[in-house]
DNA sequence: CATATCCGGAACTGATGGGTTCCGTATATG
DNA sequence: CATATACGGAACCCATCAGTTCCGGATATG
């Protein structure tokens, strides 16, 4: 159960001195039942993610949810929206001087984790999206975009830096990690593990923007 | 509704002269049931595709459907194995003389419908292939290998031409545009059309083969 | 025309799940 | 301790849908 560390919407009073079976005022449980929403969804698919599921996930009664989310389908794109956290921010990321360096440096097993939960989540609503407008703006919001920028803004910062030509299409270039990693998670079925990501940056993302496959600038 | 011009199983004794209600012998109904299945679940997903839904497109009775497939997940299994066909094949695929063109060769108005239609299939399905490995088998080997199948055979064309290196990842490169393309069509939710597709091809596919963007061999 | 076959359609069953209501209880406040 | 609040949990209602059964009619065969 992977634990979701901002506050959705409403505020969090304080910390519960850590009563385990202790109830708090107003309806602060949100970011609990959110992320047992997401865990369901992922392991589950949308359809199958039965809100009594939901509610006994979180330890919560199916009455709790419905007080606070008037269907299903809000409590869905809620829970999704929410997933945006956890992004680094642009400007904290270390710039070690090279692109290939940048995009390696992103490779960690925390964002591997991260981005595996998200790509679940992603599969189990894909068929909803052509359907709830919202939903798909919530994923491409919470899911789609935060990795895309990031890229984007290494590439930008190489092209300030002169390693890139500016004439690449960056947008297109930025989204060729998530489409395959997506891809290859989805539908082939195949594990994105370290040596894959590599394989990507040095065999399609470094070639496209011109340039060798594993050399440095 | 997009006609199925193969038969999936059994035989088609002969074409009905044209009576509109004209019933025929056998179960050799297939055909149609499956293309209004694939019809259905495109248009609303998995767990949406209702038995009565499909049996109402194809002028069917649900009883048909029961005598013919044994449950909702083999027809749509059978359904997934029957858009295998149309794809071209490999050899009597035009050699253009240059990699850049035999893949804008592949861009034709037709494959851009039938991909259409797959991607929608797959979308439909995405979120049952972790619970299905008969599906995931049956959506690989009729939607996602196809294609790729198709790039490999014009890359190792290439290769064996002398104008790619025999070093470059052909498997990877293979997969980039069904990747992407799946992605726009469902996350992103972006039109796929002749100009997206010839960006990938000379902003993606191409230089990650080592190949200049626009400039043929 | 008589018979056997198969199909379309409608009615039915059982299970599942969204959404609602109600109640006992734990917490907080005074 | 009394009161108000809101939570967990259980029971409930109702719609939908997978899967089944049955029947009337159309087709084919002789």
């Amino acid at each position: 159960m992977t634990q979701l560390d901002t506050v959705p919407l409403s505020e969090q009073t304080e910390d519960d001195g850590g009563h385990r079976l202790g109830r708090k005022r107003d309806h602060t449980r949100d970011p609990e039942i959110l992320d047992a929403a997401l865990d369901v969804l992922a392991e589950t698919g949308y359809d199958a993610m039965s809100m009594d599921l939901v509610a006994a996930r979180a330890k919560a009664g199916k009455a709790t949810l419905y007080r606070r989310w008037p269907s299903k389908a809000d409590l869905v794109i809620d829970a999704v929206t929410c997933m945006k956290q956890a992004q680094s921010r642009i400007e904290d990321l270390p710039d070690t001087g090279t692109l290939r360096g940048d995009l390696v440096a992103l490779i960690r097993p925390h964002s591997m984790e991260e981005a595996e939960r998200k790509m679940r989540v992603m599969g189990a609503v894909v068929s909803m999206l052509s359907r709830d407008p919202g939903l798909a703006d919530a994923v491409n919001e919470a899911i789609t975009e935060p990795r895309a920028r990031l890229n984007r803004a290494l590439i930008e910062r190489a092209i300030a830096r002169g390693e890139v030509s500016p004439r690449v299409d960056v947008d297109t270039v930025a989204h060729i990690s998530p489409s395959m990693v997506a891809y290859r998670t989805l539908v082939q079925r195949k594990p994105v593990d370290r040596e894959y990501l590599i394989s990507l940056i040095d065999g399609v993302v470094l070639p496209a923007l011109g340039l060798p496959a594993g050399a440095p600038a």
